[in-house]
Order: C-alpha cells, then structure tokens, then sequence
DNA sequence: TGGAAACCCTGTTGTAGGTCTAGAGTCAAG
DNA sequence: CTTGACTCTAGACCTACAACAGGGTTTCCA
C-alpha cells in the first residue's frame, strides 16, 4: 500500500502521515525500489489508534505516551485511566471557560441597540471603557481558545 | 511612561505590546533620546482595548478589524455587530465541539475496570478498534481545541 | 568616579500540529 | 514518447506571543 491510499484508508492527510513517522509516533516505513513509503496492515491500525485519539483532541505527546503503554505491556492499566482523566479534566475546564465567555460576549452584543452611527456603539465604547472587573491573566493552562 | 509601566499599567507582556506594534495594531510609539519608546494615555487605551479583546478570545485580525472601526467613523455600527455575532457563533460551536467530545472521553475512560493488566485495558483495545461511527474529518473550524 | 542594578534595545529561535509549495523523481497507460 | 497521477525532500507558513542572547541606557549609591 503506497502512502495515498493509506491516507485514504485512514482518512489523515499524506503530510500528517509523514509527520507522524518524523515525530517517530509511526516506525520508518519501508521503502520499494523508487524510494516510495510502502506500508502494511500494522501501520494503518497504528496510524488509526492516532487519528482516533487526535479527534479526542489529545496532544501528540499524550498520544505517544499512549502508544509507548501499548508498546511495552508490562505497566499497569491505571496509568491510561489516569492520562485520560488528565484529559478529561482539560476539558471540562476549557468548556466552562469557553462558557463564561460566551456569557460576555452575548452581554457586550446586547450593548448595540441598533444600526445607530459608530460614535455610538455600545459595543465598542464597552470595550474602550475599563473592565469591571480585572481582566483576567491570559490562559496558560494545556487548553486552547477558539481560533486554530 | 516606558514600555514596562505600560506593560504593568495594561497588564500585557512587553514583548506582547513590541509584538503589537510590528503587527501595526498600535502605531510607532516615539523614541527618547537613548531609542526607548515612550507612550502616553492613546496608547495605553489602545493597548486596553486589544486586550480586552484578547480576554474576550477575539483573533488579532478581529481585532484588527474593530480597530478599523473604530479609526473611521463612517461605517456601520452594524458590521461591528456581525463580527461579534460571528465570534459568539465560533465560540459556542466549539462548547457544543467539546461538549461531545467530553462524553465520547468519559464513555472510553468508563471501559476501564480497574487495574488489571495492560494487556486487557479496556481504553487501550477500544482506542485500536476501528470506530463505531466514521471519525470526524479533523476540523477546519476557527476554533481550537483543548491544547493551549 | 566607578560600578552594580534595573531597565531597555534588536534579532533569532521555539512553540503545536500540521498545511502548502517548489522542484524533482517514479510509474503505468496510450 | 508523452501524459498524468503519484511520490519524494526541503523549506516556508500559520497563531500569538515567550524566551533568550548580546548588547546599550539610566539611575543610584559608595
């Protein structure tokens, strides 16, 4: 299987396949006579195990700190539950950030009575006015905001 | 008022407000005679401005975009409106995002018994297993994840 | 007068998780 | 022999800064 198809078969992008063997999360492929990456059923279950925890927003080290438990099956299940709890919690706290700031963001729209000229906007002379309260200290935790 | 009053008087990093202005969201500040930049009270609102708006999640080029509002006074309060009604549409669609995902993590993390060993770890052999549903195509959303 | 502390400058590199492009090589069909 | 589909590598680009290196400036105190 050349990598094309195994892109197709797993549904991730010829680029993130490569950057995933780079980063060392998939082994090196094989390579045929044209230098062409030529794969098998391993490395696609592989790079499916991936793709199913990236679309569980998991951070690539998660993830291969995931795959080093598979790889070697002496430790303990509890250190998955463990990680995936981590996970969970990260979670968790981004949606109730994301929820208090959608709470703001539809109290500063209602500001804006109606199309009346800039001068007037309440939207904007809200967010030129001082907060009410102290702003707070921009996010530092494992957890993004709204723009990719 | 130096670059590091300001910075405590905005509460932004200094390299935050130098990042601003390369990115023309402020204008040149003034230099003193040793090319330190000094600013005064139209700076410091700006700055307040755009971090308000950063707290409130906004991309730079919304920001971007506000300020452009702002600075010409000929537009329509109405188009102020559409950008924050498009940001509260991001926002909210990344809870509802999360939301989901947060239920499909908590379902995986309920597949572990307890400690037994790795071999027989639920999360493990669910994560390897082709998904129940087709896994979404990854986003291409404006709104990010859970990973800062 | 000299030196330390606190401040500031520019420029470079790193972050996460890839995407996109350029320029070149490979392979099968017509 | 050529076309088109596929692949390769290397490097730039994206966001919104943070951190650092290696220097200059200002002020205070002995």
């Amino acid at each position: 299987m050349q990598i094309g198809e195994l892109a197709r078969a797993t549904g991730l992008s010829i680029q993130a396949i490569r950057f995933y063997e780079r980063e060392r999360l998939v082994p090196e492929a094989p390579r045929s006579e044209g230098n062409y990456r030529i794969y098998g059923t391993p490395h696609a279950e592989r790079l499916g195990f991936i793709r199913r925890c990236r679309s569980l927003d998991m951070a690539l080290n998660e993830i291969r700190t995931l795959l080093g438990f598979k790889d070697s099956p002496r430790e303990n299940c509890a250190k998955v539950d463990l990680l995936l709890d981590d996970h969970i919690g990260h979670v968790a706290a981004r949606i109730v950030e994301l929820r208090a700031l959608e709470k703001e963001l539809r109290t500063l729209r209602d500001q804006c009575q109606d199309s009346r000229g800039l001068v007037e906007c309440g939207i904007l002379k809200k967010l030129s006015s001082a907060a009410p309260h102290p702003v707070w200290p921009r996010q530092k935790s494992h957890v993004r905001g709204t723009h990719p």
